[in-house]
DNA sequence: AAGTGGTCTAGACCACAAA
DNA sequence: TTGTGGTCTAGACCACTTG
C-alpha cells in the first residue's frame, strides 16, 4: 500500500474498538463516511471498505440516507465447511476406509425424500449406502438417494464414495442442511458398532444444481462424534 | 452506478457462469485482472472486486504473481446464526416461555468446564439452569457456567434468560461451538418430557471476550428438534 | 527481476430512503 | 428535496511470489 496511508484493515480495527468499547453505542448513528475520511486523513473509498466489511460481519447496519448505525444485536455466526468425509477423517490423523454396503435402483422412494428433492413425477432413484471408517472403526454411515438423470448408473461407488465423487464432480451445488439426533435401532447399532439406543449425531442434506435435483443424503455419525467449529 | 458501466455483480455472475460451465476448468489459471478489465471494458478495480468476492466464496484461489485459479474443490459452507432462543421459538410461530430452574455459586466446577474456559486458578463459577418453553412444552434446556468476574451476582436470570442477557449485553464475544447427540437419562427425560433413552440434539458453547472467559453453556433441545440452514 | 493481485487516491455520478 | 451509502474510473504504488 502507499506509504503513510491508513489501511482499511486498521480503520476497521479502530472502528471495531469503538464499537466494543461502546464509544459508539448500540443503535447509535456513527459519523458518515466523509467525516470519518477527514478524521483519519484518507479517501472515502477506504472508509467505505472498512465499514462495509464490518456491516458484512454483522457489527453495523448501513442504509443510504439513513446512515450507519451500530447493530443492536450483532448476529454471531458459526460456519461449517462441507468437506469430503475422507478428508475429515484424515484431518483427525486417522486412517480412512470405505465400504460400499448396497447400491440399487429403488422404485420405492420414501415420500419424504421425494418431497425434499422437489421431484414432480415418480422418478425412480438410485439408493447408495456406504460406511466410512476411521482407523477401521465405523465413523459415518452414508445413505444416499441419487437422481439418475444427474449421475448415470455407469458410475460405480465401490472405490470412491458417492460423497467424494459428488464433491469433486458436482461442486457447484446449493441445498439445505439439517442436523439432529437419532437413537440407534438394531440395524444401526450393528453397523455402527454401538449399543442399541445409543444417541447418534446425524445430518440430512439435499442438493440441487441450477436445473436439477441432485441428491438427498443422510449421514449418521458414530457414537461420541462432535461437530466443532469456531464462533467468528 | 455510472451509466453504461458494467457492475461488479454482473461481472461476478459472468465469471461464476464460466466456472460452473467449466469454460474455466478447475485448477486452471484464468486471465489476469488487466486482461479481464479490457475484455469487459471496465476498470481493473471493478474486476478486482468481482474476483475477490468469488475468492471469498471459495470459487477462486488468488495469489500475487501466481495469478487466479479456479478452486479444485470449492469449499461449500453452511452458516448458522447464533441467536436468542426466545427469537428462535417466536420465529417458529410458537409462544415462548422461560423457567429458571436453579442458580447458585458452585465451588465444584467440573474439570472439563474449567479446561474449556481456560481458567488458570480455581475460580468459583456461577451455575445457572433454565428451561426454555415453546407453546408451554420443553424446547431447550440451558445449563450454564458463568464467570462471576464478568457477570456480577446481582444480575438475576429469573425474568430474562442468561442466554438473552448475554447476547444483549456481551455481544462481541468469540468462542467455540460443538454439536452432538446425547441420550436422555432419567433427570433429562423428566425435564424435557420425553422417554428415558430418547436421543436429544445438543450444543456446547464457550465464549470469551478479549480479556476474559465469559461462559460455558450446554443447550439440550427437545425430542425431534432439528437445526436447519441452507448451503450457500 | 518481473508479473500479479492488493490497496489507496481523488473525483464523479447514482440509487435509495428519509424528511 | 436532500443526504447518505454504493459504485465506477483512471492512475499509482506496493507486497508478495515465482522464476
Amino acid at each position: 500500500m502507499k506509504k503513510g496511508a491508513i489501511s482499511w484493515q486498521s480503520l476497521r480495527a479502530e472502528a471495531l474498538r469503538r464499537i466494543c468499547d461502546q464509544e459508539w453505542l448500540p443503535g447509535e448513528l456513527i459519523p458518515n463516511e466523509a467525516e470519518l475520511a477527514q478524521e483519519f486523513g484518507c479517501a472515502r473509498t477506504t472508509v467505505n471498505r472498512a465499514l462495509r466489511d464490518l456491516a458484512e460481519s454483522g457489527y453495523l447496519e448501513r442504509k443510504r440516507k439513513g446512515g450507519t448505525r451500530v447493530a443492536l444485536t450483532p448476529v454471531r455466526k458459526a460456519i461449517f465447511e462441507i468437506s469430503i468425509i475422507r478428508q475429515d477423517v484424515e484431518a483427525r490423523g486417522q486412517d480412512y476406509g470405505y465400504t460400499l454396503l448396497s447400491d440399487r435402483c429403488d422404485a420405492e422412494v420414501p415420500a419424504s425424500v421425494h418431497a425434499a428433492l422437489r421431484l414432480k413425477s415418480a422418478v425412480p432413484l438410485r439408493h447408495v449406502c456406504g460406511l466410512h471408517l476411521a482407523d477401521g472403526r465405523p465413523f459415518c454411515l452414508e445413505q444416499r438417494w441419487l437422481n439418475p438423470a444427474v449421475v448415470g448408473p455407469e458410475q460405480k461407488f465401490d472405490a470412491i464414495s458417492a460423497n467424494e465423487w459428488l464433491v469433486r464432480n458436482l461442486p457447484f451445488a446449493h441445498g439445505t442442511l439439517s442436523l439432529y439426533a437419532v437413537s440407534a435401532d438394531a440395524r444401526l447399532a450393528q453397523i455402527m458398532d454401538c449399543a442399541v439406543g445409543t444417541a447418534l449425531f446425524s445430518m440430512d442434506r439435499t442438493t440441487f444444481s441450477d436445473t436439477h435435483s441432485i441428491t438427498a443424503v443422510t449421514l449418521i455419525y458414530g457414537s461420541g462424534f462432535r461437530m466443532e467449529t469456531d464462533i467468528n
